[in-house]
DNA sequence: TGTGGTCGTGGAATCGATTCCATGGAATCG
DNA sequence: CGATTCCATGGAATCGATTCCACGACCACA
């Protein structure tokens, strides 16, 4: 592992290791002859520079740290490629990293990006404002906030407003005849678990239907207990006769379950998914969800990074969702005495 | 942004910065006295250490790279996450790439990952061994092959088996009274596209099937490939009665298709899948894929690449591949008649 | 008491690339 | 033709952490 560096690049090219530098960071007080041997030189070892010394001192490493709860989870994986790829063309590597929807995970890696110097970082947070999220802002690290916000903290942030897809839901399944609507909530330590909730909780009294504090289950985004959630709310003496799920993996795992009772979505229940995730329209019946755009989402997420690192202090967003009626919630309600028991 | 570096927390502890490194490095040769005012300083300026600064003085970065062909592909998603985590609990970061199938991004993240000195790389490589891969074998940076291999470099690699899984699947429609299996391919530029062609061949071959070559197609492991690939199949005078897809995303990509014509999977069409996707069960049917361990392949992969770093050189792995026999392909094939047409 | 060994420490060199500063030669102007 | 500007260039300092080397203090043994 004989590293070539720029000494001998610039030795091969018969000029200084600074005239060398200079050609190669495009620096224009460059003679045409200089350029050319060094340019041949480059190619005849094949070199490649150091990012650590350049970034040493130059202090700018043209990289950016991305942190998800979960990269198994379809949503992050898209968001991370959509970042990786906006990032590219714009000339910064991604180091994704992923916190499991844990806490110190989190921590961890937030620390090893600050060590590494990455030039900004976009997280999707979990918890508090404590730690390793403290230290970003004192540090005034560059950082967005994407998908979730910590309450407190002030950071730019691109976020679904979560509001009109559900209010367009509960109003959908309303019409159906609906009065009884289940709901498996995402965790309230995650701003877009508390944000859905109160979403739902408001626009079904708006809508007049039962508020009955049973009907609402607290899962943690994760699908095990969207089956935990399914079992409970069918448990009860007065079942819902729809079920809203906060996110796809939780309606991954109450469809499971509804699979193995053999319950028929859509007839059975009706049900409505947070997140449209590509095969969920496979599934027979296929599933009604509420969309947003995950591409918009990340490709803002990076223009609003390039934005804080240069200085600027760009306004949050709030990306729009709605609702995609598909045939696990398109047939009115059955009467009650044709539903089966569980 | 005013970085607090060795210096300050050396000051601050009233040592030399020397000492100061020692303390954090845990080298022995330091007074308990040392030991306390350097820890001490160390939290109260929240210090993190600038890690290019050390890995330019120490040749070892403690990260490593993992470059993938993409990200949303789930097979590649669970690796990526199973990969992570490994590398974290034995204290090294991971840099992820995506390659998005393209040879040319491919040869740009291998440059990126050069550059910035990563101490491995596991590539689940595109492609001959031209380009960037053939400086990685020539700078003899410690690299592992997952998933799939390049002909004529000679890397350690964790791979799958499809023949064991490949040829379970061919017995299994056998059984079924299926004589015209349709296949949908990888493409050949990949090892694994190759292989499971070879071993779709070889096992139609031994148990006396149809071998009309019109009942392969060509695709390159996207879903828009298995559209396309299942049109033309269906398309053909003798269509098949069964189907195998080489991955899951051009399983995903038949199935919409099926049902966009109102064919029934399972009874029109027997269709197995190699890949196994964990919503795959979820499907109605139910299906049948050909499984192997992501878990495993991640594991191995992070282990084999710290032994190569480490000096040794340790054998490549081959995984075995199982069929998971589920509703798409278990009723017994219907008679011509009956079958209907597209 | 003198010699040899261990131990903690600080100074200085080092890693590879960038950039400030000074220099020498060519070009331009009065 | 002499003076001034311009430009390409090389030398040297720099970024932050690590590590070699040397030094002084201390203990132990003969």
């Amino acid at each position: 592992m004989a590293d070539i560096t720029i000494k001998d690049v610039a030795a091969r090219a018969g000029v200084s290791a600074a005239t060398a530098s200079r050609v190669l960071s495009g620096n224009p007080a460059t003679s045409p002859q200089a350029r050319e041997n060094v340019a041949a030189a480059v190619i005849e070892l094949d070199y490649r520079p150091n990012a650590q010394a350049r970034a040493l001192r130059s202090t700018h490493s043209d990289s950016i740290g991305l942190l998800v709860p979960d990269v198994r989870n379809p949503f992050f994986a898209d968001l991370a490629h959509t970042v990786e790829q906006e990032a590219l063309s714009e000339g910064y590597v991604t180091l994704l990293g992923n916190a499991n929807e844990q806490k110190d995970q989190q921590d961890r890696y937030l620390d090893t990006l600050i060590s590494r110097r990455v030039d900004g970082i976009i997280v999707a947070p979990l918890g508090d404002g404590g730690g390793s999220i403290r230290s970003l802002i004192e540090r005034e690290i560059p950082t967005v906030f994407v998908d979730r916000t910590v309450y407190g903290i002030d950071v730019p942030s691109v976020t679904t407003d979560s509001t009109g897809g559900i209010r367009q839901t509960v109003e959908h399944l309303a019409s159906l005849g609906h009065t009884r609507i289940g709901y498996i909530s995402g965790p309230q330590a995650t701003s877009t678990g508390r944000d859905r909730f109160a979403a739902f909780t408001a626009t079904v009294a708006a809508a007049g239907l039962s508020q009955d504090p049973d009907l609402v289950y607290f899962g943690d985004f994760q699908a095990a207990s969207g089956s935990a959630g399914l079992h409970a709310l069918l448990g009860l003496n007065d079942p819902p006769t729809a079920l809203l799920a906060a996110d796809s993996l939780m309606a991954v795992g109450a469809i499971a379950i509804l699979h193995k009772l053999g319950l028929r979505i859509g007839t059975d229940l009706a049900l409505v998914a947070f997140d449209d995730i590509e095969w969920f329209a496979l599934l027979n019946p296929a599933l009604s969800v509420i969309s947003h755009s995950v591409e918009d989402m990340g490709r803002i997420a990076v223009e609003m990074l390039l934005e804080v690192i240069a200085g600027n202090s760009p306004q949050s967003v709030v990306l729009p969702s709605e609702l995609v009626v598909r045939a696990s919630s398109s047939s009115p309600i059955l009467p009650a005495a044709s539903r089966r028991k569980n």
